[in-house]
DNA sequence: AGAAGGACCAGTGGTCCGTA
DNA sequence: AGAAGGACCAGTGGTCCGTA
């Protein structure tokens, strides 16, 4: 158990080295031979700010048969409290879930902290690093961001609790963790206080950062994250990327020009 | 005639708007019913600079049903001499083959000079400044090289003498026209003096990068590239990097370190 | 209900090879 | 034989949605 909790993992990052058999069985496609046709009417995900959703294109769903199970190693009951001592074969453990903690603050059991998430985006950078390295050595091409490669490699050096949809998911909150960590300490703070849940807190991270843009000059943020070192190497999320396209049409219509808004807490 | 002689074109930027008709029927994708099995010989192409093909993978070469022809649009015989009058839904003409020009030269008839291929790549950067601004307006993510997105940009402009596979074919000759404008010069006019084809002088452009690489520092090709505002655009070719790293190691190999070559002619 | 992440998909970089 | 470029393919960026 202790050797799968992640405050261990963040101070002994050495035995990342460990179990590195995560050798993905590659499963051949099945065919589509049903198409549903549907209205574009865009599930209202995340990508959603009030644009077209995939690209304008047909978007012809073809999303049915996603994998159904796979379960079946038998195992028995799947909620049986500490025996996670992965003693042979057994189901991958998903990660705890976040919860918003304080700056310093420990997670209770079962749940990781905001630390721990922020400590993911440093290890990444590293396996970015170590990617690079090699590549430059091989004479490859050499990766700026961290890319499929990157996760690719994280998973070979034993870290699978890193993956690119939860890094992804989280990237603007650990951009308001570079750009302003006093910002970001208060804005946890506060929703630690009002007992918000990760969700909520990872929505109200958005705005500050638009904030930054608006500051920055006009509104680009990409800009803003190529100019932090441990930023750049991180692409833009869509969202962001899109509110602030919209704060900016929003301002210019008003015929705001770069208020000059001081640094504020939030 | 006139309109599709390109060196009409290379004037006359503004009729690239011309004919903006190239709605590529979307045909479907036909079926796998059969794979040949091939040891992984690699063909010996481009990329071949002694290294992996394929990126190592099993390469199960499924390189089989090609389209086949498509023709038949009547239109008597293909090779009559000055019908390219275009006059209705005729075959699109290939592009006439390149030959070795000097600097300033026109090309003869049915032939195209190296002034005007390099021309086409500033052609691509000016299709790219569009992109990027168009992305920036609309608050899209913003190319930073010549993506596929530009080349079907270009492709909508009515450029349709520009293409990806040539201009990463010739990459690394306009890269030596862009670093050593002298260099590459002295280089045609050696070719041209003897009767060598493009082919040929399109390999002979390889050496003098490398060489410029290697005065640069430490061979690293794409920090020649990033360097040269014109050229960063543009992906640095695989086998130029390959060769680079080649003569990194021989070099290293030798104990030499940097030498201090004179800005040579070549 | 809230969250983690396997798996999917459209469009990319790269270039082969059927064509002229 | 030499060359132009349509078409292909493995692996990418992006994120949905079946799962826990």
């Amino acid at each position: 158990y202790a050797a799968n909790d992640p405050r261990r993992r963040m101070l002994l990052l050495s035995d990342n080295q460990a179990n590195a058999l995560d050798a993905f069985s590659q499963e051949g496609l099945s065919e589509e031979p049903v198409q549903q046709e549907r209205e574009a009417a865009g599930s209202g995900g995340e990508a959603a700010v009030g644009r077209r959703v995939g690209k304008g294109k047909q978007l012809s769903i073809k999303r049915n048969n996603r994998k159904k199970k796979k379960k079946g190693e038998g195992y028995g009951d799947p909620e049986s409290g500490s025996s996670e001592t992965d003693s042979s074969g057994a189901e991958r453990q998903r990660e705890h879930p976040f919860i918003v903690t304080e700056p310093g603050e420990l997670a209770r059991a079962k749940k990781n902290g905001l630390d721990y998430l922020f400590h993911l985006y440093e290890q990444c950078r590293q396996f970015l690093l170590q990617v690079q390295a090699l590549a430059k050595e091989r004479g490859d091409k050499c990766p700026t961001k961290v890319t499929n490669q990157v996760f690719r490699y994280a998973k070979k050096m034993g870290a699978c609790y890193i993956n690119k949809p939860k890094m992804r998911h989280y990237v603007h909150c650990y951009a308001f963790h570079c750009l302003d960590e006093e910002g970001s300490n208060a804005l946890r703070r506060a929703h630690k206080e009002r007992g918000e849940n990760v969700g909520a807190w990872r929505q109200a991270c958005y705005k500050p950062l638009v904030a930054i843009a608006a500051r920055h000059g006009t509104w680009d943020i990409d800009a803003v994250f190529n100019a932090h070192p441990r930023l750049a190497i991180w692409y833009v999320p869509t969202k962001l990327r899109q509110l602030c396209h919209l704060a900016r049409s929003n301002a210019t219509a008003t015929g705001e020009l770069q208020p000059p808004q001081p640094p504020a807490i939030f």
